[in-house]
RNA sequence: GCUGAUGUAGCUCAGUCGGUAGAGCGCAUCCUUGGUAAGGAUGAGGUCACCAGUUCGAAUCUGGUCAUCAGCUCCA
């Protein structure tokens, strides 16, 4: 057979395997290799090569290649926990972005101390360098074999009947498995077993929980304390701990979960992002709309919200009892946005029409659904509504993206964030979304060629969708890298119907409008906790709460301190004076750890020379200047939106 | 909602066998007062998340509730 391998054409004897080639081309690429690629299909790099083609040979520097590695390893922690704890049954072991996991069924809950165990034990297989075989067994053999493995039996029944059933085994342990796997356990350099979490069997809430073990691989002990390190870098910027920190908000038990209290800090920068966004709305043609925070039964069961969000919401009265009056706290403002196009007849002419908002939302998520500042039971996002005719909606689209990149890069996100294409499940069809396959089809394809037209870099995401259309759904990772959506632009092709949403057009006939459902810049309370985080606390200056901290350098500064920071309050910056008796260094120190960017250092030899004396949380002593050097510096930083 | 963990001073945490509570930092007052990560003295702060139970006696043991954290599931 002919291959080509790093561009070179090499010739080999049918059946030869990847480890052997490498071996004939490098020691070391031998040594380091995980798994091959043939013809872009991963391999196991003992399997017997019989086409001609394109061979990479894989190291961890390929996706591919940590992944056959991480796999390998949930097969070792898999062997491991089998023989330190027998009666558990197996369920699957996947290799994951930056590890792996296995999920067990267990009567009792893993401790740390037995996951200790496990690493020693893993450590054994390891360093015994177990070798692992591939086998194939029919059905009945498979399932006979397996037959103390519910979870394995289920899966091989699940299998199509054609399907290929293999197996690999390492010293006395065999897992129902398609690979690929490494050679032998022993190019595993480091593994390490981070946390236990319940996970539900196959996904399902209706399954059974059972006990997963995280864990993850890497092909020196070097890399795996440098990923450790970096965890543990990441956590401290963690808004949920360092908002609270640094006072941000706080939550309280009395008041509730998913409920917090915006502190004077957070309450002004997300005053700020909001006038922000409103004023960019209102130069972008938008019509600015106020609308009630709650309403009866009856505007919800128009909507659809009664039928496929009942549980999310907030229901005031007896949601059964249809003799008496029932209202419910709004979960999305749709409903009560249409009201204002519903108010008259509307014509052609006016369309499209773009009606923002800033709207409290609010939504009964389970109790083990909060997070911080993330994940909340009340909150406030920048919605709008784009009624809109057909041949408007690609461009009015475009420029809802366009609207939310604009908000993204100014902020510093958008380079951190991914695109998803929300579509409905047309294996769910009848549970959770309205309409028809075909409204569906054509939603979807439409959204699909405004994407692709448009250049936007997406994945696609199946059953995401909204009830009533697909979403393009801006994603963004929290430290934890578990990923949320940040901004949503939906298309939506069922509820102006509902809700008897026309306007007559240029032929006199009355037509359905098409509408968007958009955010700019998603949800204030998120968007703030991404904020913290993306920058350790230390918000850029123009949108810092507090831009500005005047320091006496003593008591007989203090007057002079305090003159400054009024001025600069006057001039609209956020200043404060600090005239307390404490030492300089620890008033500057103090200052730092509130990640406030600016200080300005004053005494009264200062003021006789008109000067002050400048620092900056990063770029530490800026030197002497006047106050109005000062004041102009800052106007720059603030006005160009610095990340400063 | 599910699995597991946690809840003691503003924060970080200690508290042994069940015998009514401790440290550091912070805070307050006073002293000190011209410089970039800890000047000194004194002092105040706790219904040990909440509610029951066991006990002569509960921060400690048991049950329940609430809240917090990670993961799952669900979602902006």
């Amino acid at each position: 057979m002919k291959l080509s391998i790093n561009g070179q054409e090499y010739e080999f004897e049918n059946g030869k395997n990847a480890l052997d080639i490498a071996g004939e081309i490098s020691k070391d690429l031998k040594k380091t290799a995980l798994a091959a690629r043939i013809n872009g299909r991963v391999i196991s790099l003992p399997e017997a090569i019989n086409e001609d083609g394109v061979l990479e040979i894989l190291d961890f520097s390929d996706a591919d290649g940590r992944k056959v590695m991480r796999h390998t390893a949930s097969h070792v922690l898999a062997q491991a926990v089998k023989k330190l704890r027998p009666e558990v049954k197996l369920a699957i072991g996947p290799a994951i972005d930056n590890g792996f996991y296995y999920d067990f069924d267990v009567d009792m809950p893993f401790t740390p101390e037995f996951l200790k165990e496990v690493e020693k034990e893993m450590a054994r297989i390891i360093k015994k360098n177990e070798r692992l075989e591939r086998f194939e067994l029919p059905r009945a053999e498979a399932l006979e074999l397996m037959k103390d493995e519910p979870y394995k039996v289920e899966l091989i029944n699940d299998l199509p009947e054609d399907a290929v059933i293999s197996f690999y085994r390492q010293g006395e342990f065999t897992d129902l498995c398609a690979g690929p796997h490494l050679p032998s356990t022993g190019r595993i350099k480091a593994v390490k077993l981070l946390s236990t979490a319940g996970a539900y069997w196959r996904g399902s809430e209706k399954n059974k929980m059972l006990q997963r073990i995280y864990g993850t691989a890497f092909d020196s002990k070097e890399a795996l304390d440098a990923y450790v390190t970096e965890r543990e870098e990441a956590l401290k910027r963690d808004h949920n701990k360092l908002g609270r920190e640094l006072e941000y908000f706080t939550t309280v038990d009395v008041v509730g979960q998913g409920l917090p209290i915006m502190l004077p800090k957070g309450a002004r920068v997300i005053q700020l992002l909001q006038r922000w966004v409103e004023d960019v709305e209102q130069k972008k043609g938008y019509l600015l709309t106020k609308t009630p925070l709650m309403a009866k039964r009856e505007l919800y069961k128009i909507s659809g919200h009664w039928d496929h969000y009942l549980d999310g919401m907030f229901v005031m009265g007896d949601p059964k009892d249809e003799t008496k009056e029932c209202f419910a706290l709004r979960p999305m403002t749709c409903p009560f946005q249409y009201q204002v196009y519903l108010n008259r007849q509307r014509s052609y002419r006016e369309l499209p029409m773009r009606l923002g908002e800033t709207s409290t939302l609010f939504r009964n998520e389970d109790s083990g659904e909060m997070h911080g500042l993330i994940r909340v039971r009340q909150f406030t996002i920048s919605e709008g509504h784009l009624v809109l005719r057909p041949d408007q909606l690609e461009e009015e689209f475009k420029g809802c993206l366009e609207l939310a990149k604009y908000f993204l890069e100014a902020v510093g996100m958008l380079e951190d964030c991914t695109f998803r294409f929300s579509q409905w499940d047309p294996a769910n069809p009848n549970n959770k979304y309205e309409g028809t396959a075909e409204q569906w089809n054509e939603a979807q394809a439409i959204m699909g060629k405004i994407l692709d037209h448009l250049g936007v870099k997406y994945e696609i995401g199946i059953d995401e969708a909204a009830f009533y259309g697909p979403k393009l759904d801006i994603q963004y990772h929290n430290v934890f890298g578990k990923e949320d959506t940040i901004v949503t632009i939906q298309i939506d092709m069922l509820l102006a119907k509902r809700f008897g949403m026309e306007y007559v057009d240029a032929d006199g006939q009355k037509k359905l409008p098409y509408i968007i459902h958009r955010t700019s810049l998603g949800c204030y309370e998120r968007t703030l906790a991404y904020l913290i985080e993306k920058y350790a606390g230390a918000l850029p200056t123009w949108m810092a709460p507090e831009q500005v901290r005047v320091l006496s350098v003593t008591d007989r500064a203090a007057d002079y301190a305090k003159e400054l920071s009024d001025k600069l309050c006057e001039m609209g910056y956020r200043a404060t004076a600090d005239l307390t008796g404490e030492k300089i260094g620890k008033k500057i120190r103090l200052a730092q750890m509130e990640k406030i960017p600016y200080m300005l250092v004053v005494g009264d030899r200062d003021m006789a020379e008109q000067t002050v004396s400048v620092r900056h949380r990063a770029e530490g002593d800026l030197g002497a200047m006047s106050f109005d050097a000062f004041a102009a510096l800052l106007k720059d930083v603030v006005d160009s939106k610095a990340r400063k």
